[in-house]
DNA sequence: GCGACAG
DNA sequence: ATCTTGTCGC
């Protein structure tokens, strides 16, 4: 069984992985009805990672469950290995769950990474659910300009091709980077990401998730005082 | 050599 | 991401 125990690799096993990994990701829509969504965040304090998914009722954008993971942190962060860092304890967070989600929404990249393999499509191969990269800033490929009102979006290209969309998620502000994780495509993806954005830039998804992962936080620090 | 660089 | 003070707006 995986764990966050045997995550392990060196670089260039990391390579060869993501290689693996990104030969598996499914860039067409396999999805069924979605009643669950889930949101994913990771804090790091004191040398712990601490992991908060959560799920929401699509249609209410209720919570519904959380689940949980601690452990050490393995691993320094390096752009284009996230998925080696939060991973793991992700992994045992979503395994915690009473409500499996229908879709996960994660806070990064999808198959808009220099390997095509960013934590969403990375996690989404592994649990083999459908995924969706969600990131607040760019790591790869380059756009033209963007509308400033809230809905438009435009291509995010590496060279000619298209490796996902940038969507201004809220009037003026600062765009959100949406990539296929797995089995979603990309014009799904955006339409999933925008009807979780409501009022506020970020989706409900990642913003439980991060509100639920500080908590654990605060809560540490607590105690340690 | 220099800039870019999810979280 | 994390650290951290003052500042702006509702």
């Amino acid at each position: 069984m995986i764990t966050a125990q045997n995550w392990t690799f060196s670089s260039d096993e990391a390579l060869i992985l993501q290689q693996e990994l990104a030969s598996q990701v499914e860039h067409t829509t396999r999805l069924g009805p979605v009643r669950y969504v889930a949101g994913l965040d990771v804090h790091v304090y004191d040398g712990m990672a601490r992991a908060a998914v959560v799920v929401l009722d699509f249609n209410t954008l209720k919570l519904v469950d959380v689940g949980t993971a601690i452990c050490p942190v393995a691993v320094a962060y390096k752009p284009g290995l996230l998925a080696f860092r939060e991973g793991p304890v992700l992994f045992d967070a979503i395994k915690r769950l009473d409500i499996m989600p229908d879709l996960l929404i994660f806070d990064g990249q999808g198959i808009a990474h220099p390997h095509h393999l960013g934590i969403a499509s990375h996690l989404g191969v592994m649990l083999d659910l459908p995924s969706i990269g969600c990131a607040k800033s760019k790591l790869f490929g380059h756009y033209d300009e963007l509308g400033e009102t809230k809905g438009s979006y435009t291509p995010l290209l590496h060279e000619e091709e298209v490796i996902g969309a940038v969507v201004r998620s809220h009037d003026k502000m600062k765009p959100l980077y949406v990539s296929i994780g797995h089995r979603v495509d990309l014009e799904t993806s955006v339409k999933y990401v925008l009807a979780c954005c409501r009022d506020h830039r970020l989706p409900e998804t990642t913003r439980w998730a991060d509100k639920l992962a500080r908590r654990g936080d605060k809560m540490a620090t607590k105690i340690r005082v």
